[in-house]
DNA sequence: ATTGACATTGACGTAACGTAAAGGTGTAAA
DNA sequence: TTTACACCTTTACGTTACGTCAATGTCAAT
């Protein structure tokens, strides 16, 4: 319950020199000094270094953070709720840079070719920008209930308009996968966007996505009941036929 | 075809200051510089840009990312594919973090608690001593197939691995649903247990974690015919009890 | 001819620590 | 008891990757 610097410092995976920083700028002081002069941090403290954590995770500078958590109005629970919507975001443009790497595999092994314009796909980056506004002056102002589920709202109406999309892929995957099943042959130009359209359906649930995922679900397909039961309701086989599919088109055949 | 800094600035979404300073430590020279002095950029510096950016965003330090693409056995795709793998990992310990801020969110609310080591989940990042060591010596010596395949193959082992894991959490999903259902409370200690349960098999295939998507997907269960037909093969009404468990469990009820 | 958006080269500033240096503390073994 | 060794302390300078002026030149349009 009790830590001296070290401690503590293992235990967050920072430096001794960092919290000693933190110390010196005042943004995390230790619960008390003890006799010898060594720092002392509590429980108190360990919670207040993981939100500081939180926060430089998203880029905020440290006297902001120190605004942010020392301020009289803060709210945890909501500023971990923006922090998962930020952490989101972050993720979603990981997504781009790995996407953004994949075309550039492909385009160096000649398959494909890319604009200037996507060469930077996923490199700009607004969030901390917008962090400087929300967490500058808005958050102490407009943080409430309103706010939140305002962005709730919105985030149901997304998903109610992605859910009709959602089922569109869907019957198009499964028709395009009929057609495909009828050639026989999984590396066919039908079977292989009969794979990219079940690549973008994923998407939809997934909100990310990546080609080994892809490939785990395929064999998943085969190996579990569930799935297999559904594809070869129709047309015993055609389970395999779309792992086989998403195996070539994902490149993880073999 | 041609960029002056600002344009490329542009383009790349990095600051005019930036392409000077990379001029100037050498990592990115223009093409050429025209009668008034000014730094002209074509495609080769596009491309260029573009590699400096994916090594930064790694964390890599600009003069090893000298080092590195200046070096003449630089085999190019294998450095992307490599960095596949390393976004990837990133994006996991992103995940990580979502997870955390998801159970702090939950103890703040009294709903769970949490031990000093999980608060910091996600935070430990080894990922920059492993890049050191990865880009700075290795990198020129050990890059080949060997390296690529092997790495493929511990991925594979992994997946193994991971599969009985899975398997035996996806048993242990259903028969605690099972048991859970017999009590005909969705919040129940049990039928919540079935909702966490259910997280960690998700976990498995998904890689990531999103409350959003896991309510999404329980949505689904009762939506999709593939899902609602398997869980309600049992017993009627299991899938809109799993729905309820998952949607009181991410706190997404309503 | 002037405006305004571009470009240039210095040169100093900064954030968040890293990295010694020089020394005190606590305890376990020789 | 001394010695070793792993802790802790403060002070202070170094580092990275730019940000931010300042002073000045260029280009196109009005």
């Amino acid at each position: 319950m009790e830590y001296t610097v070290q401690k503590l410092a293992e235990l967050a995976g920072v430096s001794t020199r960092t919290l000693r920083y933190y110390d010196e700028i005042g943004i995390l002081k230790p619960a008390r000094i003890n006799s010898s002069g060594y720092r002392i941090y509590g429980r108190a403290e360990v919670d207040r270094l993981q939100q500081i954590l939180f926060y430089r995770e998203l880029g905020v500078k440290l006297d902001k953070i120190k605004d942010i958590i020392t301020s009289s109005s803060f709210d945890e629970i909501a500023a971990l709720k923006e922090h998962r919507e930020k952490l989101l975001e972050k993720r979603t443009q990981l997504d781009l840079i790995i996407t953004n790497v994949d075309k550039t595999i492909a385009m160096k092994e000649g398959r494909i070719k890319m604009s200037d314009k996507e060469k930077f796909k996923g490199f700009k980056q607004k969030l901390i920008e917008e962090n400087e506004r929300k967490y500058g002056k808005e958050i102490r102002d407009k943080y409430g209930d309103e706010v939140v589920e305002q962005s709730n709202k919105k985030f149901k109406e997304m998903t109610q308009e992605q859910y009709a999309e959602f089922e569109r892929l869907g019957e198009s995957v499964n028709k395009t996968l009929k057609a495909a099943f009828a050639t026989g042959d999984p590396a066919s130009e039908l079977a292989q966007k009969a794979a990219d359209l079940h690549r973008q359906w994923l998407c939809y649930t997934w909100g990310n996505y990546s080609k080994e995922a892809h490939a785990g679900l395929a064999k998943m397909y085969v190996e579990d009941e569930r799935f297999k039961a559904y594809y070869d309701k129709e047309q015993p086989g055609m389970a395999e036929f779309l792992r086989d599919a998403i195996l070539i088109y994902t490149g993880m055949k073999d």
